[in-house]
DNA sequence: TATTGGCACTCATAACCAATGAGTGCTAAC
DNA sequence: GTTAGCACTCATTGGTTATGAGTGCCAATA
């Protein structure tokens, strides 16, 4: 359909006007790249991309920009993936192998992949989906209360004070808790609530008033819901960036703060490990997002559990780049979190 | 030294320069409020103020604006605190009393600050300076590893997982675990890695190899200044002020996100519970804070140990409200965590 | 048929200029 | 100590005019 040329123009426009931020007029082409044509020519290419709406004139006498379709095009069809140099690689290795803990390696993440890319770095924990329990702790605090803690092999531990408003006794807690990790430990989550419930029923007298206390509250730990949770770094970068976006950018912080609005945006991108999703501009659904791009890859937490890790810009930004380096820190960080692959 | 009159001229501009964000001059200031004097005198006093160097006029014949200066003498003297509409005690009250944990609990609480201020919130999590040990768990989580937590009174959860290359023995972890425990439990931090040492002596050969895999990893997470942690809400909020800023905000966002720099920051600033402290603008030490004002009050949790609530914003913000906010809504944190008073 | 040079046209941007007006400092009178 | 009056400053606004990068189109060329 379209011909080679004019895809090279393509290639060449975006490129360009990743660089300069300026839009690109067809006689700064040809001086830049040797296409061995005239700049009446490549005016002429350029015609066929603006009838396919794969590029545009901001006003009528200036050069062109990609539109959304323009730079998908490019992402699926014109661009390679841009390999890391072997200093960032070593910055990566050294940065994420520091970290055991998970709080500390995701945080880590985050800074890291956004001074990769100096975009907004996003890392979703690993959803507690599919995760199963590793183990449920009872911690008294004092006369009154008790920590509830749930494990998870993602190595995510859920925290919640529980108030015993009659006190309780330390060997019916004891109890409650074997009780529990009998039945619990080991399996998944998504069996968790029918097996709490379960222990429930099982329950002897003695422990019966201290079990409806705890139980309804370990319900809530385990909805997998509530546990969504996202982890942002480096939102000066696009404050940086802010002539990229019309009017301010305000409301695209806003939106990337609101948790729910990324998850659900995340979400919907299917993304495995070594594979990069993204959304270009007006493909988010995300009405503060249409100017900007999202580019996530996703990553194993100790086997079959995936979440995603990415950035978040604006449209005009170095995808090649971008996608490498996200793809690379989601390799890492599977590894260092002892994923398979 | 300086009259009543121009005092209130000076309160007056720094008001009106809050609501209006443009410079005042003397007609408008005399129009807005009632000396009972004319706009020429208003502009003797005004050059009092100026000669005092708490107003300055940003160009030769426009409206005064505060210095720094003018701000400090504004909030030490001349303003008072706002108190909290009902609405907005009403709405603190019920977003903090659905959290019991701990993160949860810090995590609303900026973002109410946040909304209330309109400003960027900030908490920091209760230092563990102070704290004392509640509990110590080894959780096993496969033949190799294990998962270490340190659980202190703040309700701060602190986890670590630690390679044991040779294999354990889930007796000696047992048997480990209670020996940490009643030494430590109970005791302050601050004497935890003594008395971790002393385990560390008085461990059976049996267990001494696995001891001396997890009691240095145990160490680590003891280190308080390791643990320093600040939460920030509302990002997005700086980004809406731009226009308060000289040049970008960005290298605002930058000094902010920069955890270590804010965490000097407000270490620096001394608030006790039911007290705010506040730097404004230059007071700042941080460079790229010098057009920020920082109010900060302190919380307490479970009895002594104190941490930092505040907002950062322009200089030009509406110090009465932000300043009630901060304190109320440290008034409630306190209370919702079961501190003193 | 694809390419090219030429040319008239468009339009954002910058530069210059004058008018406006809010605000000042100063002085002399009250 | 206060005030009215006045000359002066200077950011802001609006209008007018180059400037120039870039375009679309056409006729000529390979």
């Amino acid at each position: 359909m379209i011909p080679d040329r004019p895809l090279e123009v393509l290639k060449a426009i975006v490129g360009d006007y990743i660089a300069s931020k300026e839009p690109v007029g067809s006689k700064s082409l040809v001086e830049r790249h040797s296409f061995g044509v005239s700049a009446a020519t490549i005016r002429n290419d350029m015609a066929i991309l603006e009838e396919e709406e794969l590029i545009v004139a901001p006003h009528t006498s200036s050069g062109r920009v990609p539109t959304d379709k323009g730079y998908r095009m490019f992402v699926d069809q014109l661009s390679e993936v841009k390999p890391l140099s072997s200093a960032e690689r070593a910055a990566i290795e050294g940065f994420l192998s520091k970290s055991s803990d998970l709080d500390e390696t995701l945080g880590h993440t985050a800074r890291l992949l956004s001074q990769l890319t100096n975009q907004v770095a996003l890392v979703q924990y690993p959803s507690l989906g599919r995760a199963s329990v590793r183990h449920i702790e009872i911690i008294s605090i004092d006369e009154l209360r008790l920590l509830l803690m749930l494990i998870t092999d993602s190595g995510r531990i859920q925290q919640h004070v529980v108030e015993i408003p009659g006190g309780y006794e330390i060997n019916d807690v004891e109890k409650l808790r074997n009780l529990l990790n009998e039945s619990i430990e080991g399996k998944p989550l998504s069996e968790a609530a029918a097996l709490i419930k379960g222990v429930g029923q099982k329950a002897t007298a003695k422990i019966k008033q201290l079990s409806e206390r705890v139980l309804p509250e370990l319900l809530l730990l385990v909805d997998a819901n509530s546990q969504e949770k996202i982890l942002l770094a480096g939102t000066s970068n696009l404050a940086r960036r802010g002539d990229d976006f019309p009017g301010s950018i305000s409301p695209v912080l806003e939106a990337i703060e609101e948790q729910v609005v990324l998850l659900k945006l995340i979400s919907e991108m299917q993304a495995g490990a070594n594979a990069v999703s993204l959304r270009i501009g007006r493909e988010n659904t995300v009405d503060a997002l249409l100017s900007t791009s999202v580019v996530v890859s996703g990553y194993e937490n100790q086997g079959s559990e995936i979440a995603k890790v990415g950035v978040i810009g604006p449209t005009r930004m170095d995808y090649s780049s971008n996608i490498g380096a996200v793809l690379a820190v989601a390799r890492y960080l599977t590894k260092s979190l002892g994923g398979s692959q």
